[in-house]
DNA sequence: GACAAACTACGAGTTATTTCGTATTTCATG
DNA sequence: CATGAAATACGAAATAACTCGTAGTTTGTC
């Protein structure tokens, strides 16, 4: 059984990669007081969590200035996509269909995301919906 | 940053879960030739991680005979739920709409289960929409 | 140049998970 | 009842993630 399936991102660096797509590049500073300092968790911990990334290449670092500005390395689609994959394949036995219906049953959803989704749906209907 | 953010099961135990959820009670024996046989993994590593299961008290376990059976204890629907949740905090910023995009994005959606979304989403557009 | 403030580097402790080896127990069979 | 097969119990190593303290470096100010 894996201790890790496969080189996901870990739970504090996704907290950190999802920081870095929004804002762009960003100091260890203003990423820890986004996310760490409100925990009361130390400095040194949201930058040592960041030199690993680095060091995993999920990150790359600017060091021309005495901040680094650090930035997401990987696609943040990519990356969605493979946690939905694997969270598929973990939790809802391989099913995409019964994810999108859990997810569906339990959030509310906006009317305009439901029109999006409407769209999609329709899309794929056309496509013949085959295996 | 969490060393685990709250009390899920781990991935060693969400493979024995969807086994016991599937298949309901099962020996360690049968669990074992599903998920670890296959990998090389020990016999024993099986056994270990449903004893700790069933102290952490995600599975009961009926003793009554030689080979042990062991049952889900906690609800497929709720941990599916939670997962979700999770997931969708940690890769999606919060947003049900963008993970279910995503998901149909990216698989390929039946039919039936096509008609089972629209019917959801119908119920929910009646609702009037979000907040 | 001395000082303080803010940064990076790094080693090491803590905890959780996964893994396995060894010991023990149980049971069927001769 | 001795033997062997198959099960459980348990301790402990290996790995990974997170955490922090301490040390050292850079930079601005007097």
């Amino acid at each position: 059984m894996p201790v890790r399936s496969s080189k996901m991102p870990t739970e504090a660096e996704m907290e950190i990669l999802q920081i870095l797509w929004e804002r762009g590049p960003s100091t260890v500073r203003e990423v820890h007081e986004l996310v760490n300092e409100p925990r009361g968790t130390a400095y040194t911990t949201t930058l040592k969590v960041m030199q690993v990334m680095h060091e995993k290449g999920v990150v790359t670092r600017d060091d021309s200035e005495r901040s680094h500005r650090f930035s997401a390395a990987i696609d943040r689609e990519k990356t969605r996509q493979s946690m939905l994959k694997q969270l598929i394949d973990r939790v809802f036995g391989g099913s995409a269909e019964e994810l999108v219906l859990s997810a569906l049953g339990a959030a509310k959803v906006k009317p305009e995301e439901l029109q999006q989704i409407k769209e999609l749906l329709a899309k794929q209907g056309g496509k013949g919906g085959g295996k």
